[in-house]
DNA sequence: CATCAGTTTGACCATTTGGTCAACAACACG
DNA sequence: CGTGTTGTTGACCAAATGGTCAAACTGATG
């Protein structure tokens, strides 16, 4: 349906530089806070150049936001319905605490997304996020029936990992200011903790 | 060692209308996001009115901010070394949470203000609360060591009761989103949740 | 009522910023 | 090498926005 857009070897280049910009900038500045001239300068073009490739910085970020979504998802994806509960969820809470290392940047764009009201994904957490977490939410209460799991209310459990791992990367400031870590050697104690945390809180 | 400032009436009320209507304004569009014109407007002022009151837009941000503060850290202050460590620490979560419910716009204008690097707040971080962490840290460990409480870090215990409760206030779309509550009847969810995991993470 | 500190505002300004455009440069390709 | 498509940019624009200021208004007080 879609019609091919041959993409040549400059328009690629320009529009990964672009978004790679405008992820580092919005993530840092937020959406107004972001400026077209910043992106520009750090994507290594000028403000009419990069406005070649993108109709509008809104754009940009529906852009960002969009491609997000299904890194986002994945580690839950991942979750297998028939493999030992507790292993599972332990799994993705480290997967998740892995991405807030790994990606601090998208996680605070989508933060700050968040925050401010989710006016550009709105329908997407509705939609794609809210069936998942309701898949993943049967398979949970499914294996607490079967008595393999703590009586925890699964979304809110969901609430809980999102918020535990994400805080490493959203309020990074705030966790660096308390701890005085060197390097990135707290999240070696994040990981430790959560995963003590969590098979404590889970097992039946 | 202040100067006693003689407040009139009419700029006792003026100040508080203008930091009521800031706070709102801030937490829901960010300070970039936020106009001079937008708080003016609600706060029922003109803008050169509400210049007359504040010097500028960003020591409006400072003043909600750093009355913020204390508010923030009064219920781990109420937190008591002689309690019963796992009624004390669960007490705590339910008083985080119970602020979620109350003061949603503060715990986002502060989770605003963190995501962006905290530059104006970075050294009450680093200060007053980095020292309360520490001290009630030396409890938590006092407390584990005496074999009543699971041996869990004590400063990523605190980060984990943060996330948790913050997440229902400043990612509250998305919960809502995927929850569809009627009303705020979430919450109560919630604090049966949160009172269930951390009793049975936290018993030894 | 007179006075004066305290309060309010319309008009204005400088800057920032998202976005446009016409002209020019680079490149692919027959 | 000629030609049409793709890529690039300096100059520019309109709107938004933080902030100023002189002038006018209001209220308390003697």
């Amino acid at each position: 349906m879609n019609k091919v857009r041959p993409q040549t070897r400059i328009q690629r280049k320009n529009t990964e530089a672009i978004l790679e910009a405008a992820l580092s900038v919005f993530s840092r500045a937020g959406f107004r806070g972001a400026t077209l001239d910043q992106i520009a300068r750090e994507a290594g073009l000028s403000k009419p150049n990069l406005l070649y490739y993108f109709p509008s910085k809104e754009a940009i970020h529906i852009e960002l936001l969009s491609g997000l979504m299904d890194v986002w998802l994945a580690p839950l994806h991942q979750m297998d319905e028939h493999g030992d509960p507790i292993e599972e969820i332990v799994a993705y809470v480290l997967r998740k605490l892995e991405m807030s290392r790994e990606l601090p940047n998208e996680s605070r764009l989508f933060a700050n997304e968040i925050v401010h009201g989710a006016p550009r994904i709105l329908d997407q957490i509705k939609g794609d996020l809210r069936a998942l977490v309701e898949e993943k939410a049967a398979v949970i209460q499914g294996w607490i029936d079967a008595g393999k799991l703590a009586p925890l209310e699964p979304r809110h459990l969901l609430f809980s990992i999102w918020a535990t791992t994400q805080h490493y990367a959203d309020f990074d400031v705030q966790v660096r200011g308390i701890l005085r870590p060197e390097a990135n050697a707290h999240f070696n104690d994040a990981a430790e903790f959560l995963e003590q945390f969590y098979r404590r809180a889970l097992r039946p």
